[in-house]
DNA sequence: GACAGTTTGTAACTAATGTTACATAGTGTG
DNA sequence: CACACTATGTAACATTAGTTACAAACTGTC
C-alpha cells in the first residue's frame, strides 16, 4: 500500500519528506465498486487521495437527480473534498467507486502547515484545483452547447479514456442517471450510435469500435 | 483608489503588513461597463481583484456561443484566473465589466511567497476558490436540473442581488446570450412572466416585483 | 426449464425549446 | 418629423428530448 503511495507522489512530484509524512499520518481506506465514498451533506475530516481505481463525482438535486461531474483516478485528489474541508463546509457532492478503488485518507488538520512548509505541496494543491476547474468547464460546456446524442458519445469516449478499456459495462440505466435523462432516451440514442457504426450494443456492455 | 483597496482587503481579513504589500506592488485598472476585461486564450500575469463594480465570468464555445458562470463582485478575485495563473495556463473564459469597474491588478509572481508567509492570504485564495466552485456547480445545477423558464427568473433574481437593483437594464437579447438561448425564447418566456405578476418588462429594462 | 428480476427495443405521444419570418414600437440624429 | 436602427411581440412551424406503455430478451436461481 505505502509504496503504491511512494510511487504516485512521487510521480506527483512531492518530495521525499512530505511523502514519508504522508505515509505516516494517513491511512488507506478501500472502497469496492458501486460503494459510496462521500455523501452528500457529510463533512469530510480528511484529504482523500486515489492510490489505485476510479470514482465519480457527482451532482445530485433533491429530487433525487444526478449529473456526473468528473472522475477521480489513480495520483489525484478530490479538490472540491479539499475545498469543503479548508472551509469546513458540508460535502455538497456525492462521491462513488465506479471500480474496486483504494484510497489514501489524510487528516485535514496537516494541510496548512504543509502548503506553508512544502513548495512541491503547493504546487500539487494549485494543480488540483485547476485540473477541478477545467473538467467542470468540461462539464458545463457538455451541458451547454451540445446536443444529447452528442454528450451521450462524449460520456462513451470518456468513460473509455477513464477505465482505458473500450468496452463500457454499464446499463442503459445507468448511464442515464450519469447524463440526468431517461432510459428511454439513452437507449435510443445508443441505437442511433451503433446505426452509424460508433458502438456495438449488448446487455450490460457497450463497446467503442 | 488605495483606501478603497485598503478598507476591502481589511475586510476580507488581510493584515496590515500584506494590505501594504499589495498596495504597493499592484496597479489599479479601469474598465469601463461593457469592456472586456479578460479574453479567451489569453495568459494573464495579474490576479485582479474587484475593488469597483461587477464583472461577469463567461465561457465561450467555439461558434461563439456563450453562458454566464458567474459575476465578480467588490471584494473578490477571480479564482479561475488565479489557477490559470498559477498553471501558466490559457484563460479560457471571458470576463467582461457589467458596470464601470475598478480593479487592482497584482502581478502573480509575489503569489507563492504571500501563500508562504501570510496565513490571511492562503485562507482568502482558498475561500476564493472554494466560492468559484460553489458558483460553477450552482450554474451546472440551473443548466442541468431547471427548465429555461425557471433559469431565466433565477437570472433575473441573482442580477437583481449582484446589482443591488431591482430595475434590469438589458435587451432580451444579451439575455439570451448570456443564458445561451435565442432572443425569441427569452421574449417569450419573460412575457409569461410578466403575465404571472413577477416581473414587469420595458423597453432595455425589467423590473422585478 | 419455470420463474422472477432485470435489461433492452420500440411505438406513440407530449412537452420544451429552437427557428423563421414578419409586424410593430420605441429612440436618437440629422 | 423623416429616417435608420434597435428592441420587442407573436404566429407558425421544426426539432429535440421526455414520458408512458408494453413487448421481448436475457440472467440467475430454484
Amino acid at each position: 500500500m505505502k509504496e503504491a503511495l511512494q510511487v504516485i507522489l512521487k510521480e506527483a512530484g512531492i518530495e521525499q519528506a512530505l511523502i514519508e509524512e504522508i505515509q505516516k499520518v494517513g491511512v488507506s481506506k478501500k472502497a469496492e465498486s458501486g460503494g459510496i465514498v462521500i455523501t452528500p451533506g457529510s463533512t469530510s475530516m480528511y484529504m482523500p487521495f486515489v492510490i489505485e481505481g476510479l470514482l465519480s463525482v457527482v451532482r445530485q438535486d433533491k429530487d433525487g437527480n444526478e449529473i456526473l461531474l468528473y472522475y477521480l483516478e489513480g495520483g489525484e485528489t478530490c479538490a472540491m473534498s479539499l475545498a469543503c474541508c479548508i472551509e469546513g463546509k458540508k460535502n455538497d457532492f456525492k462521491v462513488t467507486a465506479e471500480d474496486d478503488s483504494i484510497l489514501w485518507m489524510v487528516p485535514m488538520n496537516y494541510l496548512d502547515q504543509w502548503i506553508q512548509n512544502y513548495k512541491s505541496f503547493r504546487k500539487y494543491v494549485f494543480s488540483s484545483y485547476q485540473i477541478r476547474f477545467d473538467e467542470l468547464l468540461e462539464t458545463i460546456d457538455s451541458i451547454t452547447f451540445l446536443k444529447l446524442y452528442e454528450r451521450l458519445y462524449k460520456y462513451l469516449l470518456d468513460k473509455k479514456q477513464a477505465t482505458k478499456s473500450y468496452e463500457i459495462k454499464m446499463s442503459h440505466e445507468q448511464i442515464a442517471l450519469h447524463l440526468n435523462t431517461s432510459r428511454v432516451v439513452v437507449s435510443r440514442l445508443l441505437k442511433q450510435l451503433e446505426n452509424e457504426g460508433k458502438i456495438e450494443i449488448e446487455r450490460n456492455k457497450i463497446s467503442i469500435l
